[in-house]
DNA sequence: CTGAAAGCGCTTACAG
DNA sequence: CTGAAAGCGCTTACAG
């Protein structure tokens, strides 16, 4: 095993003490420029970086951010997962800060509490996405005190906060604009209860209904737990039971997938007979045959935002320190 | 700011010294039940883990993977960086090894080298994907001692070795499949020189061909650097001039995509009159109108084999050395 | 402007 | 079976 080189080797090579390599590297004011710059010709000669583990325990640390994705796949038809990745990873390569990736589910949920998992990364606040309501980090997140920001889950309180679209209006939105193209009889397919924007996504639903004097009927409503056979499965029987329905909200792009294949295997054409409108705008709706009528998320720019938000937070603690 | 909870406070409260703390909690035999047990029930109670700094500082380290990913894309058509950091991500799961994302381009290439960027990482050894011949980090890698396993690019050496599909066969399949089918003027579009695989999916090409007896001919090939639009156009300009073309190998889905959109667009029927095949079947391929025949590329095996690989590697140098 | 020394939280010979 | 002490590679008061 080849010694790598230390700040040892860097300071015999300058001809300095390791406190004076230390300083001048870290940009200390108080080492003259000459010297400065020799160590620095010399660090860099010899592809010196210091130990990130001993920098941490000395005392400089970057503040390290784990993104926290639920049951990643390796098929990401949503584009989700590696959306957010993305947009967590930019954002903390701008922030100078540590980025770590943590995908969690069920199984590893119960044999790791959060806080230990927290503990042994070295986790200084959490980005978290996919994460359900019933899930048991849900409650570590809610009850904890890491800093966490929490996509598509409405909460908020001390060191929380969530980033989502809104869901309510973009529901509004999309179930109006059925609306005054004239449709009153408009099925939605949602995503399972558990998840945080089914509420709200039904609650725009509902509410374009109401403003529009339409009434609300339970039984076009069907949960299809964002998946795209159930969906189809659904709204086969959805359309069989409603002959009236002239319109489905899905509120996923592959549970309207699934609901154009249940509509065409009716009979049914789209969209002369019944108009279909998702809900992510994921790659796979470009090449649907027809196209999709969808509602655009973004989750590059939301884990993105998620990031800045959590500097933010920061920024605030540390200031309310002074 | 709360202060951790640290191997001190976990002796104390245990009442044992620190070093038997480290012993226990690290599964010495020297350690009585008794005690062990005691300081297994406190460190818990505690949430203690130790810092992983430290624990490095001090000889015990876990082996980092870092994944090379260029030109992470928050809009991931090909699915293959997801399912490369979901392969890479399980394996290092399953052998204790730390996952690191590292993204990369041409210009933070320019700013960090390869080494460096290793060393400030504390990586051990690296899993690039979609790394391409003139990239700096690949005469890096190349010539460096970081042991790494390259994605799609054959190359091996002292700590290298890579990891890829069958590409000539792949590809000899594919087109002897079209002239089994009776074509007899086969275009192929390629993607980009530079990509490792291109020179391979050629060679499948040229050989199948030959062993048909068929000329090949250099105006039928295409390189369209694994784009849709360059692809749409190459494949209308490649028509137009070879109305005799039957069939089409592309060298990825997403230009047979490309290519059929220009197909249609010239009035041709698939597969009545122009055959096209694709290559890696990403998740859009299945909801093409009229489905489009690909060839199976797995990206999660690959990224899970990858690290497989690398534990062989690492597996073989450490027995050398006893 | 520079350096000797203490300390960060661990692990591990070493002594008992 | 257990503990005191040295050491890992840094940073940072502190003294000069």
């Amino acid at each position: 095993m080849k010694k790598r080189i230390n700040i040892r080797d860097v300071a015999k090579a300058a001809g300095v003490s390791i406190t004076t390599v230390s300083r001048a590297l870290n940009g200390y004011s108080d080492v003259s420029e000459e010297t400065r710059k020799k160590i620095k010709e010399v660090a860099s000669t010899l592809n010196y970086m210091p130990n990130i583990n001993a920098r941490a325990l000395g005392g400089i640390s970057e503040t390290t951010i784990g993104l926290l994705v639920s049951d990643l796949q390796p098929y990401d038809y949503s584009n989700m997962a590696i959306g957010m990745i993305t947009g967590v990873y930019e954002a903390c390569a701008e922030y100078g800060c540590e980025f770590i990736l943590l995908a969690t589910d069920v199984e590893r949920q119960s044999k790791q509490n959060f806080l230990q998992l927290c503990r042994k990364k070295n986790i200084d606040g959490i980005v978290a996405t996919g994460l359900r309501t019933n899930d048991i980090y849900y409650k570590d997140i809610i009850k904890g005190d890491i800093p966490s920001v929490l996509m598509d889950i409405n909460t908020s309180g001390k060191n929380l906060c969530s980033v989502s679209i809104d869901n309510v209006k973009a529901s509004d939105d999309a179930v109006k604009y059925l609306i005054e193209s004239g449709h009153r009889h408009i099925g939605m397919i949602n995503g399972e209860h558990v998840a945080g924007v089914s509420k709200e996504r039904f609650l725009g639903y509902e509410k374009a209904l109401k403003e529009s004097n339409i009434d609300l009927k339970k039984e076009y409503i069907k949960y299809s737990d964002f998946n795209e056979q159930k969906a189809y499965e659904d709204v086969i029987s959805l359309m069989k039971g409603n002959k009236e329905i002239t319109a489905l909200f899905c509120a996923s792009d592959l549970m309207a997938i699934g609901a154009i294949k249940a509509v065409e295997e009716l009979g049914l054409r789209i969209p002369e007979d019944i108009s279909v409108i998702g809900f992510d705008d994921i790659p796979v709706s470009k090449y649907i045959s027809g196209g999709l009528t969808t509602i655009r998320q973004d989750p590059y720019k939301m884990g993105h935002l998620a990031v800045v938000l959590y500097e933010f937070l920061k920024g605030c603690r540390g200031s309310s320190e002074h």
